[in-house]
DNA sequence: TTATTTTTGTGATAAACATCACGTTTTGTG
DNA sequence: CACAAAACGTGATGTTTATCACAAAAATAA
């Protein structure tokens, strides 16, 4: 457990460039940085919630376990809060954190977290904020999953995964085919045909994991339509 | 346009409660309160979002405007803030807020309401755990939409009526079969069938818009089983 | 009232996709 | 390396549900 002085942290989030020093202070003694592996968890379903966690490097999966099947709610790439919902808005967590690579994220204790929501107003308008921004993107992801068929959705991740998580045209899938489907709300088989479809018509080319994109209009208007 | 004073308001939020004498005059100075008849329109999609609304009494529904089709996002009764994510997130209103029976609001001026976060962090606390709270619930009305068939998300809605809504067995449908089908995120057709199926089952009794749940338990083995 | 529009119910048809089944490839391990 | 386990690809089949079509009922207007 790495002792921390968040005063001197050049990866600090909007939020906690609000913060004084003495409140900065604060968050360094109740804080602690942990790093992860692939597949590691970083919190889990079901379980007390106790801290919300600012993710410094890396990318995080959030699953969680439906009534049916597992859902991978989104995708999290640092830097940015993950948990705040689920440890603000209920004592236990809805969903469970993955590291899909290595990550490195500080934990915040929950009291202390709540004590500088209440000592530094302008704190809490940057997490407000995040949290407006991050509802309103959720209800058009749900939308997007609802109103579109596979392809479109299928379509949709692959164009958000080059723009968006990846910033490349070329990347390896963080996910297998298996957990593609729950991101995708879809079965395996189906991420698979779509995909060798996708592949044959020259769209995009792909190898096991590694996906390259060929053909981005194309592939937007797959998204657009449907 | 009624002039107001929040001290003397006996509806307070649980975020209004912890403002003091001051902030209460700000906040009646900058704050409107406004009647809604059924089917008139709070706030509208795409046009630049300026108030957070408080609903006093009533029942809104917020729409969306997919891409391939219009959706419910949820269905909002008082008392509760609606706007908030489409006013602090952006500038632009996500979706339009609809009043589905006569409604009584109060406007804030968002500029007032920004100014009130800054000045009092419980009131920026409470704000805090409703947002979360609220997009926790998403989630879950997300998976609901997305895991479960025609029949169990009908059924859910249906128990949603009766338990949360109305608190009541018996009750009139807000909505005609089209934005029900909306709601349900299914077409107007299978609503009326699985309707009229649910009546020959004796599960409920439908006339028109009137329904009344005759075995509640069935109701809810059909929404949990899918 | 009658006429007209809107809402609703219901059958027939078709499309999208899940599921099952099975073979192949890849990965991991002793 | 050899073997087992996991991940993956692909065809066949069946189910769910959207869509189309049209009639009946209800609401609204003239």
């Amino acid at each position: 457990m790495k002792k921390l002085n968040c005063s001197m942290c050049i990866l600090k989030s909007e939020a906690t460039k609000s913060l004084n020093t003495g409140e900065l202070k604060i968050l360094s003694q109740n804080c602690v940085e942990v790093d992860f592996k692939k597949d590691e968890v970083l919190f889990k379903q079901n379980v007390l919630s106790s801290n919300v966690i600012y993710l410094q490097s890396g990318m995080v999966k959030l699953i969680i376990e439906g009534p049916q099947r597992k859902q991978i709610l989104k995708l999290k790439k640092a830097p940015c809060y993950i948990g705040l919902p689920t440890t603000m808005g209920d004592k236990i967590n809805h969903y469970s954190a993955v590291a899909i690579q290595a990550t490195r994220a500080c934990f915040i204790d929950i009291t202390t977290f709540k004590k500088l929501l209440r000592l530094n107003p302008d704190f809490s308008y940057e997490i407000i904020v995040e949290l407006c921004k991050s509802e309103l993107e959720q209800f058009h992801r749900c939308i997007n999953l609802l109103q579109k068929q596979v392809f479109g959705r299928l379509a949709n991740n692959l164009i958000y995964f080059t723009e968006e998580l990846y910033e490349m045209d070329e990347y390896d899938l963080p996910l297998n085919r298996n957990e593609f489907a729950d991101l995708v709300c879809t079965s395996r088989e189906s991420i698979s045909r779509m995909l060798s479809e996708l592949d044959e018509e020259k769209i995009i080319k792909i190898e096991g994991k590694r996906i390259k994109i060929l053909n981005k209009e194309m592939l937007k208007k797959i998204r657009d339509n449907g």
